[in-house]
DNA sequence: GCCCATGTGGCACAATCTGCCATCTGGCGG
DNA sequence: CCGCCAGATGGCAGATTGTGCCACATGGGC
């Protein structure tokens, strides 16, 4: 657990202790360990250059012990994508109930995207570094695509909550109902998702009218015909 | 070149006898060969059990000629998840310039959508069963999100040629007006995406209410009142 | 304190990729 | 038609990746 190489400091400083118990909390910990070594080394040399074993070491853990929290070298910095989308969805999952669905979305967003609230403003220039990784590297880039649409269905599962009031989705609510819930869960996603893409890819600051909250903000607003309701309104399929 | 194993149809029979020389297209056409032949193993013997090794031998190429073609032996079947989503592309593309926008994308979506035009009501079995391969691979899960990805971007290209006038996406026409692009992209790419992935994970039939054309039709209709001419309105940036 | 469930390390080995060079083929100018 | 070249393919060696298996350590419950 030494952090022997303090050059670049650790992506996402923010440790989000975990709920459950004591084993649970330490392998989230070591996964998130090995998440930011792995975008270190990433970052430093490339992902070419960077073997498994290489992040094995710098994580102090077994190279067997590394595949065992990760499948691919390129899927160990998967964690530092989902931390950030976790966030959001957390925030739209706990607003207050009886808030319009619109608001929700945009408030949750500012929430999170914002500098200061909750993630360093310098952590996002880390945010803007694996972003563009991601976009350089096509393995890198199907790790981000596969955590926005493991997101989308968090997001998904939120959006149900609230609209159908606590309960999970019917298991069998007809497959017009489903498919309207996670085409709404994709196009709310895709609001963050192509803000954060855009503002990585440039070269603007977090904060201002190009951040990625204000483009958020922006594309949710966009929505705001947005039929949010029918996914409740066609429950019960066709 | 020689198709062994005429058990199970290889999906996808349509070929897209693509442009180029007379070199390129042999090419693309091992390159789908090989992406039907390594269908067809994981379908019947899974993914884990087929090796890159099988694939080349049945499909009549050296192992190191498959990895001239594919990264990965997940990768084999990215081409056939490609297929549909160039299909639509090309229909939003190719329609006539003046339709309406949301005219354009629904009846691209019904045009590609609807067993029968293009794709043999056959072959729509081989999609859904593709389709929930990656559903329950996260490895080929993977692939699909990329492939969903990697046609946004097309369609992104696509509407800025419709909005913009024929023109491809301004190089530098600021964040915000990117950002506005690739997000209706996405909104529109989202509609199909998770009309193909509900009907894909149910058991109805590719024709009739809970088809994947009518959940398409059904999701974009939720987008009437999107702002898609906004993309252009903004268009100069900030 | 004992014990079991579980995380971890180490080893061996199958499988995945890649660099390099030889060979073959299709397209082109002479 | 012939020779030539660019590029596709095949074969081989070897680094890297990924996994099964077993032994050890830890830590939570009795």
């Amino acid at each position: 657990m030494s952090s022997t190489t303090p050059t670049p400091p650790p992506p996402f400083p923010e440790d989000p202790a975990g709920d459950g118990s004591l084993t649970e909390r330490r392998k989230a910990q070591t996964r998130l360990h090995i998440a930011r070594t792995a975008a270190g080394l990433f970052v430093r040399h490339g992902l070419r250059a960077t073997r498994a074993e290489d992040i094995a070491q710098a994580a102090g853990v077994a190279p067997r012990t590394f595949y065992r929290y990760f499948p691919t070298k390129e899927e160990a910095i998967g964690p530092l994508y989902a931390l950030g989308a976790r966030r959001w969805v957390d925030a739209v999952r706990n607003a207050p109930a009886g808030t319009p669905l619109p608001s929700v979305l945009e408030e949750a967003a500012r929430h999170t995207l914002t500098p200061g609230l909750g993630v360093t403003e310098e952590s996002w220039n880390w945010v803007r570094t694996l972003i563009r990784l991601a976009a350089d590297n096509p393995a890198l880039g199907r790790v981000w695509a596969e955590a926005c649409r493991a997101s989308e269905q968090n997001l998904a599962d939120a959006l149900a909550h609230r609209l159908n009031g606590g309960r999970p989705p019917h298991p069998d609510a007809g497959v017009a109902a489903r498919t309207r819930l996670c085409f709404a869960a994709a196009v709310a996603g895709a609001a963050v998702r192509t803000a954060m893409e855009s503002w990585a890819s440039g070269d603007g600051p977090a904060k201002g009218p190009d951040s990625p909250a204000e483009l958020a903000a922006t594309n949710l607003a966009a929505l705001r015909d947005f039929p949010w309701d029918g996914v409740v309104g066609e429950a019960g399929g066709r």
